[in-house]
DNA sequence: GCCTTTCGCTACAGGTCGTAGCGTAACTCC
DNA sequence: GGAGTTACGCTACGACCTGTAGCGAAAGGC
């Protein structure tokens, strides 16, 4: 009956093989380079793994999932170092995620694992927890350190704050990703320059009232 | 040899049956409704339209092309009325892009064509000329009826307008989507005015120097 | 050693893609 | 009105992908 006993949780059984999820979602990346979103198969991904396909499907329910999982890693390089302005700290972040979106993996799973998350509740929720909120936590960083020194005002209510926080993240977020994908433009520094004194400014005319 | 001799422009034959074309790109949206992108398939979209599939790919090469063609005609709503000051005019139009982006159609389908033309050169094109391109539009006209207003200064140089017409449309464009696609939050008054203000104080701390 | 779970493998039904071939329909030019 | 040309609906098809089922073997816990 009861059976949590041992360090797994109670699971007995052969384990999951750690080796078999690694080269999945490696060889899931490296089919996203080769092949793009739309090409890529359960099957060629279990091919590269050197891994049976019905292992896969033990782990992910489809291809969605996986691509989520496999891509999510690639957002853990994303830091918020001191520059000691906001406006170095803003522009920073914007290249370092606009290099993100270049890369190839990247650039054609993020918008179509977004695209299908609009008719998939969970994997709308799958892809808050393991990439958006990654990202947001770099806005509410950011915010926090430039009103300890002093660059943007104290804002008292609460509710004020956050929706500060959830406008910035997505005019941020949104500019850099319309401006690689849509308008399929270079993100570079002039442009993260202009983005960043426009952000800036109207903060700052937001903090004079 | 010549056989330009006719109002077709020298085709003969049989000509395109026009209620084919309007009945494909109705049940296209109709299947987008219903199935969302990855669920619809060309074989339904014929038999909604009572249209045999051959006749489908006759006239487009694949699903991406056929679903631009069906949603591009959605964002010929957009127009930018005078409301009298640049605020004014913002605050519309983002509440006009995010009630077509509320539509299950565009929802489900802009982004997934978006992700499909980072690897496909002729379908960016395409989304360019027939989506992209009508709704930068707005950002033009927006910003010189600004300027004759005396909202915003005189530019001389043509680069730094383009760019800065080119920044705009990213960040207004690029945080609607990004608020009512990924972080899957309401584009509603109060939030459009936040965008607005945050953007006029940018345009004119700019201004100051 | 026994039990449980995972593994690789094979096979499979179901569905989609995109094309080919056919006879017929519609339209233009002479 | 006939000849030529193109579009149409229909059927059929091979190729591919999906997701599952069943099998014997392997790997761990108790």
């Amino acid at each position: 009956m009861c059976k949590r006993t041992n360090p797994r949780g109670g699971r007995t059984g052969r384990p999951r093989s750690t080796e078999a999820d690694t080269a999945i979602l490696e060889a899931t990346r490296a089919a996203l380079v080769e092949l793009g979103w739309s090409k890529l198969t359960m099957g060629d991904v279990a091919g590269r793994a050197g891994v049976a396909k019905t292992t896969l499907y033990r782990r992910w329910a489809n291809k969605n999932e996986l691509v989520v999982d496999a891509v999510a890693v690639l957002f853990d390089e994303l830091e918020l170092p001191d520059l000691g302005s906001l406006q170095a700290d803003i522009e920073h972040v914007v290249l370092q995620f606009a290099a993100l979106l270049e890369r190839p993996e990247t650039k054609t799973a993020l918008m179509a694992v977004v695209a299908e998350s609009t008719r998939d509740e969970p994997l709308r929720e799958r892809i808050r927890a393991s990439i958006v909120d990654r990202q947001k936590r770099l806005v509410l960083a950011g915010r926090e350190r430039a009103q300890q020194r002093g660059e943007l005002p104290d804002e008292h209510p609460v509710s004020t704050v956050a929706a500060l926080d959830d406008l910035i993240f997505d005019v941020v977020a949104g500019a850099v990703v319309h401006r690689a994908l849509v308008s399929a433009e270079p993100v570079d520094e002039p442009w993260a320059a202009r983005l960043s004194a426009l952000l800036l400014g109207g903060l700052g005319a937001a903090a004079a009232h």
